[in-house]
DNA sequence: GGCATCCCCGCCCTCTGCTGGTCTGAT
DNA sequence: AATCAGACCAGCAGAGGGCGGGGATGCC
């Protein structure tokens, strides 16, 4: 009998890729999700059965079916098998009347032996049924030690067996279907006889999972049945079976004589002169899936399409690319992987560029672009994207999440490319810059880089004059450089004398030499002062009793000046040739000239000057204490400065 | 029925470039 | 102190590369 030799599927059955299409927590989560339900018994019903019946097809598990031992656990995988009820009968197995899930505890102890492993179950095809029941049984140690056996799936049993009145009502058109008919039956499909050999193929999924902490497995058992059942369907189907047509069955249609054979299919422009490929087409109309994944329960059309995606859960990858280490499902992938990274073969080509495309559904994506076609919406704001991709990314903005987490500062990206600048910017070594072209100028973004060519040294069309003298430039990096020329300029001239200089203000009190005009008096006594600066010190040193004057030592022979960078600097010059300007802290000094050091931008000439206006004209002197700090500071002479 | 091939969709990635807010130094 | 400009930085979108995987069909 055909359930007596169980099949030996190919390899590809047998290896398993990863625990995670195995883990009975994965299979759990698919309770109400379209898997298929779970319900465990207890563990009474297990001691009570026990059975002695045998299925000659298990019997030869251990040895002839497809096990393999991989990280410590036995998978048991079978393929789909033709069983007809006689002949379990014949094997001595009694039908298993399994009542609704909530008499299953009473019910499982009457049935009558066997489910003890290796065993067949089965149960009539009652249409009140429930789709999914679950027993709990025993497992012989011997063959299957509990902690080898994590999970068990047991494959599909399938029966053909003439379909009941009540399901014929609900396959109205069955008698007019080519599609779920059997092979044998190709002759008969041209001229379906109705109620003639009506057979209705029923599929039960029997899973088997090891119960957690016992001995004990549980038995789960699945009534697929591809009648319709337009008010529950199975959720497995639901979710594995895209949503077709159910509407009538494609029928062939001949051609007028004299012309060759052609089958043309009612629902769609198909044709073909093969009556076997036209039979198969049809199938693409139907929701037939009869070959079902033990693994995720998806069910497919073909068992070349069950074999690849079985694959895909083992890891089986038998294109292997002769280039490279790369192995794949299928030789397509292999041919596409090639033209990618080996022969770099472009076969797609757009129209209206110069862009070439491995895959049309790129060059269909690239078009986009010309078109400027956006189908993907979002649907939160205005935004359309050309691509799923985009706009899935898009939707980030709206959610806030944020999928890329720096693992150094823990800082967290929507982007991956956004957290990779990050971590190269903010933690990488070798941190790559980018040197402007045009004035070396180091900027560490490519993108920032092109933003300063952009604000820089771009082109512009009108003429940007200079803030202080009639020259223009079109380049505005050109105009900062000029304008730096004028930095050290004396561009402010009195027009009555020689006098010159770079701020304005200087030039404004200044003129009151020429005007004669004193605006700051003394509150204290009834001197006057042209610059504000002046009045300031008049009162310091005349009206403050607490006032003492500095002097500033020369570090090199304790000399003291009153004026600082003055008369000071003169005498260093001449004291230490050294161009070095020592801090307070090198020299065991004061601190003034680290202060200056600081702001190297002020020159020397700079701060004489403001000196010259703080202390008055270089006549005055300035005596006081030993120490330059009790002086005229830096800070003053800033203070004054920013004045 | 099995295999090879092609087609198609989907997902994820990288590279790129623009934008706007923030920081910082110069004025 | 205020202002301004440039660098820095993250956010975000455009474009394209590469691969996973299912479906359909031609051919043997």
């Amino acid at each position: 009998m055909a359930a007596a030799e169980a099949p030996v599927p190919s390899g590809h059955f047998t290896q398993i890729k990863e625990q995670k299409s195995l883990k009975p927590g994965d299979l759990e989560e698919e309770k109400g999700e379209g898997g298929v339900q779970r319900v465990e018994a207890q563990e009474e019903a297990v001691e009570e059965a026990e059975a002695e019946d045998s299925c000659l097809q298990l019997d030869a598990l251990p040895q002839e079916l497809p096990s393999r031992v991989e990280s410590d656990r036995r998978i048991l995988t079978l393929q789909t098998v033709h069983l007809a009820s006689q002949d379990l009968h014949l094997q001595g197995l009694g039908w298993l009347g399994v009542p609704h899930s909530e008499e299953l505890l009473e019910s499982v102890p009457q049935a009558e032996g066997l489910l003890q492993l290796p065993s067949v179950l089965w149960f009539d095809p009652e249409p009140q049924l429930s789709l999914q029941h679950c027993v709990t049984v025993s497992i012989p140690e011997e063959l299957y030690p509990p902690e080898e056996l994590e999970l068990m799936h047991f494959h599909l049993l399938r029966e053909n067996e003439p379909a009941a009145e009540e399901d014929q009502e609900l396959t109205p058109d069955l008698d007019e279907s080519t599609a779920l008919k059997k092979p044998e039956d190709e002759k008969d499909q041209l001229l379906p006889q109705a109620g003639t050999d009506k057979k209705e193929e029923r599929f039960l999924f029997v899973e088997m999972k090891p119960k957690e902490g016992k001995d004990d497995i549980v038995l789960t058992i699945s009534r697929l049945s591809l009648e319709e059942e337009p008010q529950d369907p199975p959720e497995a189907e639901q979710t594995s079976v895209p949503p077709r047509a159910k509407a009538a069955k494609p029928k062939p249609r001949r051609q007028s004589k004299g012309e060759p054979q052609t089958f043309k299919c009612d629902s769609c422009p198909f044709t073909s002169s093969k009556l076997s490929t036209f039979n198969r087409h049809i199938k693409i109309h139907s929701d037939e899936r009869p070959h079902l994944c033990h693994l995720c329960l998806k069910a497919f059309r073909t068992v070349t399409l069950l074999r690849n995606h079985l694959n895909t859960h083992t890891g089986t990858r038998p294109y292997k690319c002769e280039d490279c280490d790369m192995a794949f499902v299928t030789s397509g992938e292999l041919v596409r992987h090639r033209r990618y990274k080996h022969t770099h073969e472009r076969p797609f080509k757009c129209t209206q560029c110069k862009y070439a495309s491995v895959e049309a559904s790129k060059l269909k994506r690239h078009i986009r672009s010309h078109t400027g076609e956006r189908p993907f919406q979002c649907r939160q704001c205005d935004y359309a994207s050309r691509d799923t991709y985009k706009l899935k990314r898009h939707m980030r903005t709206h959610s806030g999440e944020k999928p890329y987490e720096c693992p150094t500062c823990h800082s967290r990206f929507t982007q991956s490319g956004t957290m990779k600048i990050h971590m190269s910017q903010k933690h990488g070594e070798n941190v790559p810059k980018h040197e402007c072209p045009h004035c070396a100028t180091i900027i560490a973004r490519k993108s920032d880089l092109r933003v300063h060519l952009r604000n820089l040294h771009g082109h512009s069309p009108e003429e940007i004059k200079c803030r202080y003298c009639p020259a223009g430039f079109h380049e505005r990096y050109a105009l900062i450089q000029h304008q730096r020329t004028h930095k050290n300029e004396k561009k402010f001239k009195c027009k009555q004398c020689n006098y010159a200089c770079k701020q304005e203000r200087c030039l404004t009190a200044h003129m009151r030499i020429h005007t004669g005009e004193k605006p700051f008096s003394c509150p204290a006594c009834d001197k006057h002062f042209r610059q504000k600066q002046l009045l300031t010190v008049h009162l310091r040193k005349q009206h403050d009793p607490s006032f003492v004057s500095s002097v500033h030592l020369c570090p090199k022979c304790d000399k003291g000046f009153s004026r600082w960078m003055s008369n000071l600097q003169r005498h260093r010059k001449k004291c230490d040739p050294e161009p070095v300007m020592r801090t307070q802290a090198s020299e065991g000094g004061a601190g003034h000239e680290d202060d200056v050091a600081a702001r190297e931008s002020v020159t020397s000439g700079e701060l004489r000057g403001l000196e010259e206006q703080a202390l008055g004209h270089p006549g005055d002197s300035a005596v006081g204490s030993q120490s330059p700090d009790q002086g005229l500071t830096c800070e003053m002479i800033f203070n004054m400065m920013d004045k």
